[in-house]
DNA sequence: CGAAAGGTTGACCAAGATCAAAGTGAGTGG
DNA sequence: CCACTCACTTTGATCTTGGTCAACCTTTCG
């Protein structure tokens, strides 16, 4: 089974004629400590990047969406689980294919490192977040990033579209707080906070809708220069 | 002034005949919002990367020792504060020059694609602690982190040479609560709380005897495979 | 030597965690 | 198709960790 040629990155051609897979939620893609004999690219769907304590304790890392790509290590094996959170298609390829396929074309690598520059810079982000900000803040940036993530992967629409401001939380709470570092209870309350404050609607389990942007990104701290332009979602 | 060739990686090489720049503590490399004309190599001292939102709350992102590369960005502006902690020496190049050694070189780009990597994971050690972990567990960690940045730094020693346990600390209690999201009273508080648990001894303000190096380990956490090999020192 | 910055300590406070119970909803088997 | 079950979510009560505020001490530097 392959896969159409993708929009985006130079980089991604690599995996226009790869084999996909498919994914049901909650399934395993990558588990922590195996050998990183793959990289893989989102054909559709979410995943969920996570790291797992010997205590237990589990942080996720990243929520993943379509045309990002995975298997991102200098080390030979893998450090992280990845899962599907949604029904998902991957699109694999051996990564010394991958490899070898940088090395043959330096553009793509050149594409490559950008991308890795980028998704550097998210990190940043997200230290910024779990350091300095309080719950409600965090769980404001989540669903901004939500957002963001949606517009990205379903291709440009305008900022202003009103069907953006539907967000899907197909994760779970427990997923959410492991990702903003909080309890399940903590985001169940935050949710319920930003609701009586008017900033959202909580529609169901699964899907909120964002009543004041203006004061959702306010409250995001979504000012600075930096996040302005990338958290514009 | 020219800083004689360097070791470490290959696109290392491309600061070997740069001239170079000192800095006294606290004196700013890079502001926050500047245009993105050069990058740096360390080649003395500890600098420091940070991160202030509009509300004046900082994240210290990192602490930056020698052979680290600075001036990762794949924006145009740098998005962060670089500055120093100790006296230092930064040797420099311009962004233009880098760039296009980079393409000249694809043996270079390939490492630096590497060590951006390798930053990454760190970062992603970094996320786990500030979701996860207790103030005392980041203090912890914090202090490892140090002796492992020491340990590479000045050469590879022996991991039990007893002159690692000995950890400087040069910058303030703030710069340190803003770097493992605490108040500088509650590191304060932390330090003394692993003192009196008889895992370090304050020898002063900025120095630490690490005293049961096995302990502050377990208490670390660095017990998975990640870190442990990672976190080593 | 004196001022100012940095660090420690204590008392109190609050955000968020924990524990517990009751709703809610989705999937399964009869 | 319905009912049952189990997982997920919400909400409430209470507790704990770390934050805040304030005083005092130490170090540094002019």
């Amino acid at each position: 089974m392959t896969v159409p040629p993708l929009p985006g990155e130079v980089f991604l051609e690599a995996f226009a004629s790869a084999p996909s897979r498919e994914l049901v939620p909650g399934q395993v893609l990558i588990a922590a400590g195996a050998p990183a004999s793959e990289v893989f690219n989102i054909v559709s769907g979410m995943l969920m990047m996570s790291r797992t304590g010997n205590d237990g304790r589990r942080q996720v890392l990243s929520f993943l969406f379509r045309d990002n790509f995975i298997g991102l290590t200098a080390a030979d094996r893998y450090y992280f689980t990845v899962q599907a959170v949604t029904p998902a298609v991957v699109a694999c390829i051996p990564r010394a294919d991958f490899q070898a396929r940088m090395r043959r074309v330096p553009e793509a690598e050149h594409a490559f490192l950008n991308m890795t520059f980028r998704v550097l810079e998210d990190l940043l982000d997200v230290i910024y977040s779990l350091g300095q900000r309080t719950a409600l803040e965090r769980l404001a940036v989540f669903l901004l990033f939500l957002r963001h993530a949606r517009r990205l992967a379903e291709g440009p629409a305008d900022d202003a579209d009103p069907a953006l401001n539907e967000v899907k939380l197909p994760m779970t709470r427990e997923d959410i707080a492991d990702f903003v570092g909080l309890q399940k209870e903590t985001v169940s309350r935050s949710l319920g906070q930003l609701e009586r404050r008017g900033l959202i609607r909580r529609l169901d389990n699964h899907h909120v809708r964002i009543l004041d942007l203006a004061q959702l990104r306010e409250l995001a701290g979504v000012v600075d220069f930096a996040s302005s332009y990338r958290l514009r979602g």
